[in-house]
DNA sequence: ATCTATCTAGATCTAAAGGTTTAGATTGAC
DNA sequence: GTCAATCTAAACCTTTAGATCTAGATAGAT
């Protein structure tokens, strides 16, 4: 791994199974004075030997892949530790893919029906370090982005079928230590109340929550998000 | 909810307790012959009930306020179940409060120190439906982002420091009944083992686990991903 | 002033959970 | 063939946990 690192060129390879499209991409970049392309890739395992070996700076990424889909590619290379960065490429402006490709560490995402002049600007931006999403995309991104945070929060919302919301100022305090493992004699230290008193309020938790041991309570209490709203309440 | 929109004004709240600086927002945006500025607010819970009563199509929320935090107030603000977009508004670009308040909903965000004329294309983008994340501020963004979701995966990753790993195959499967709230004697049904076969298979796990009940052993489980596993192995 | 909710706590009981030891049966490894 | 790991299960015991009933103290509401 020689390294001649006077204004290098940028090193790219190129993942596509259309050797056309690939070929035509390749031609694209090499106009640029900036850039190389240093191989191209058929499928995702020979991709994977080239970039183990070369270690390039950018990896062009065709999401529709024959034998290995795009996502799982993404995430091989980044298991590789290696500084490589990809830029996804697909034909559709799929919502999920493109949630789940930024996720797993992609740093850039076009579509192929882009002009090419948004492609060389997207090397630039990601061989600098950046992450790169067309406007549109990255509308599409936060769209399910703040999707995805609300049904994660779903289970944890304030209203209506929430148990928890029945719960009083004590029984919350108790059930957040029975969320943490203490047993009654460690809640009665902790809360300097009797035992007996714990029992009570554990009792209580019980009714209100429908539940027959502090196991289900534990676990009603994650599903519905309980720990959050712990949360909230000490930094209150 | 009527709605004669023949090309109404875009409704503009400002929430901001520097009074000079709210009215500065104010007149600049008053400028544009597209947007009106229908209220100030200088704290929280005025703006809340502002936002109640008048339901504006973007309310632009300092995040630097006295009493209750930005993240707090958008937070409030999506519970109303209005149509209002937020535009969040600071003096830093720091990564971890832009990441949350697009998590919770915010629909763009800007610095104070950008120039007017991006405040204005902030509405412009967020009136039409859009997210609208400046370039310097996206890639904060995605730094935080991706570096967020790879210390989620970090906790249910399969090496080292997971105890759950010493588990054997029936002892998970234990565990995964201690997970859903399962007693012994449920355990010892659905298994169809004796309740005493089951206790010894607990207290083997407890051991390997290094917890001394069911209620840590199902935290440990859970903090440690082995819903996920679980899944895993189901689909297996 | 009375009523209701909440927090407290006692007594008493049963059921469940957990700890420890021992041991038979099976399987795969060396 | 022996060894180690695993799954099974008994006996015996101690400790928690959970159920129920009763009841005093306090605070807020009507």
């Amino acid at each position: 791994m020689r390294r001649a690192d006077f204004q290098r060129k940028t090193r790219v390879i190129v993942v596509d199974d259309n050797y056309d499209h690939a070929s035509g991409i390749r031609e694209l970049i090499n106009l640029e004075n900036d850039y190389e392309v240093i191989a191209n890739a058929g499928n995702v395992n020979v991709a994977l030997s080239l970039i183990k070996k070369y270690q390039p700076d950018i990896v062009l990424m065709d999401m529709n892949m024959p034998d290995i889909d795009g996502i799982t590619a993404i995430s091989e290379i980044e298991k590789l530790n290696v500084k490589t960065r990809v830029i996804a490429l697909t034909g559709y402006d799929d919502a999920d893919l493109i949630f789940r490709a930024m996720k797993i560490g992609a740093k850039g995402y076009i579509l192929k029906t882009m002009a090419s002049a948004q492609l060389i600007h997207a090397l630039d931006e990601v061989a600098q370090g950046k992450v790169y999403l067309p406007n549109v995309l990255c509308s599409k991104f936060f769209d399910y982005f703040q999707n995805y945070e609300k049904n994660e929060k779903q289970n944890a919302k304030e209203d209506e079928e929430n148990l928890l919301n029945y719960l009083t100022n004590r029984e919350e305090e108790v059930l957040g230590l029975l969320t943490q493992g203490v047993t009654y004699k460690g809640v009665a230290k902790k809360l300097f109340i009797s035992e007996t008193t714990v029992k009570t309020h554990v009792n209580n938790i019980f009714q209100k929550l429908q539940v027959n041991d502090r196991t289900q309570a534990v676990l009603y209490a994650i599903n519905k998000g309980f720990m959050n709203r712990q949360r909230v309440k000490i930094a209150v």
